[in-house]
DNA sequence: TCTGGGGTCCTAGGACCC
DNA sequence: TCTGGGGTCCTAGGACCC
């Protein structure tokens, strides 16, 4: 049988641990980063309750004494990429899940690197040692227990769940902690006195699929029979981009939501142009003051970068939903990006002539024919030149 | 003192085509 | 003229993850 060779690394309470690392009057105390609601709690904090997604008063009730720091999104974006550079350092097979979270195949490397443990345990080293923050890596034959390992060894942890471990240490675990098992299943389940991951695989597949539908039974089943065939996988993209605005009771004017929905657009648009993608779907998110969420989406003929279409199909979808609202308290607004596809861009690194970057161009043409251009952005002297929609 | 902002995947009905 | 099966795409909603 094939050892344990998936390690699933995760960051302990990632952006809280970065301000304690940034700020050594945070270490060793309770840390909160977010205002209005809780982004990220430090072990400190969470001794007293306090959990991610709370809502700030809340948070502040149970632990007083808590420093509250607003979020710094590029410190933790500089920091999840030194940390995934130790990743790719470690093998090249990595797949991130998150900002802080990814699965490491370290299969292959026992005679370079040594047995799985030991890569993990330098791999934890690495990431104090040369980002300055705490690692927790679980180890296991496959992804789903890795991750399991991982969140039972936290924090600062290592947990390795060799093959002849794997019934005994998921059968007493609780539903809840299985991968994709909220809330809602973990109550459905609990109907029917279903508790623990080893009651879950005492109830036939079938049963379990009339429980809890087709996809989400079988796919319980397998996991509870330890049972997860998914390889790591590189290279993975994106299949939406969204973004969204919370905007409180209060009510806002005609005007002032029309420029919320152009500053989503206007953001959506420039990150797509900048990942050289686009897009073909438009939906338009809400969320009423009573909780509930609605959402409208149009999708195109073609596939669009182009701010002007997509701000057009929003507004449209806005005014699509206009009876939704009226009653109900608009509380969120949100707009996201589907359907994704490659631009077609080639990034060439042909260097610019700085004294003539129509020479780059000239070379350009020369290469891919003047009737390939149909526009061709300048990224800067050392960045070389984007040629968009190039044909076969 | 109710619930942020960023994602993934699944289901289900209807339109449309062969 | 009626009927069927199979497939894809679109839209809306919902569960779940960090």
């Amino acid at each position: 049988m094939k050892g344990a060779t998936i390690l699933h690394a995760d960051l302990d309470a990632f952006y809280a641990s970065v301000e304690q690392r940034d700020d050594r009057r945070l270490r060793g105390r309770p840390v909160i980063v977010g205002g209005g609601v809780v982004l990220a709690a430090s072990y400190e904090a969470r001794a007293f309750g306090v959990r991610t997604a709370m809502s700030g008063g809340r948070a502040r009730a149970l632990c007083p004494q808590a420093r509250v720091v607003p979020p710094r999104m590029e410190a933790y974006s500089a920091a999840s990429k030194a940390v995934f550079e130790v990743f790719r350092d470690t093998t090249p097979l990595v797949e991130g899940l998150s900002i802080d979270e990814a699965f490491l195949d370290v299969g292959g490397l026992r005679e370079i690197s040594g047995e799985p443990r030991e890569i993990a345990e330098r791999l934890r080293r690495r990431v104090l040692e040369e980002v300055g923050l705490p690692i927790t890596v679980g180890v296991a034959r496959t992804k789903f227990l890795a991750k399991v390992a991982s969140g039972v060894a936290k924090p600062d942890g290592l947990l390795v769940v060799e093959p002849a471990q794997e019934t005994a240490f998921l059968h007493p675990l609780p539903v809840g902690r299985l991968w994709g098992v909220g809330p809602v299943t973990a109550d459905r389940l609990k109907r029917y006195g279903i508790t623990t991951v080893g009651e879950v695989a005492a109830v036939p597949e079938a049963s379990l699929a009339a429980i809890l539908g087709r996809s989400t039974g079988l796919h319980l089943h397998a996991l509870a029979h330890n049972r997860d065939p998914r390889v790591v996988r590189t290279g993975v993209r994106r299949r939406s981009m969204g973004a969204q605005r919370a905007l409180g009771r209060r009510d806002r004017g005609e005007a002032e939501l029309d420029a919320m929905l152009l500053g989503l657009v206007d953001r959506l648009t420039r990150r797509l142009r900048s990942a050289h993608r686009l897009c073909r779907t438009v939906t338009l998110r809400l969320r009423f003051a009573d909780y509930t969420k609605a959402t409208r989406s149009h999708s195109f003929a073609q596939p669009t970068a182009e701010t002007q279409p997509i701000l057009d199909a929003a507004r449209h979808l806005r005014r699509e939903a206009a009876l939704l609202v009226a009653d109900r308290g608009l509380t969120l607004l949100g707009l996201a990006l589907g359907n994704l596809s490659d631009d077609g861009a080639v990034q060439l690194s042909l260097p610019l002539t700085p004294a003539a970057p129509d020479t780059t161009l000239d070379r350009v043409k020369d290469r891919f024919g003047s009737t390939a251009i149909t526009r061709a952005v300048l990224l800067g002297r050392d960045q070389g030149v984007t040629v968009p929609h190039l044909p076969d």
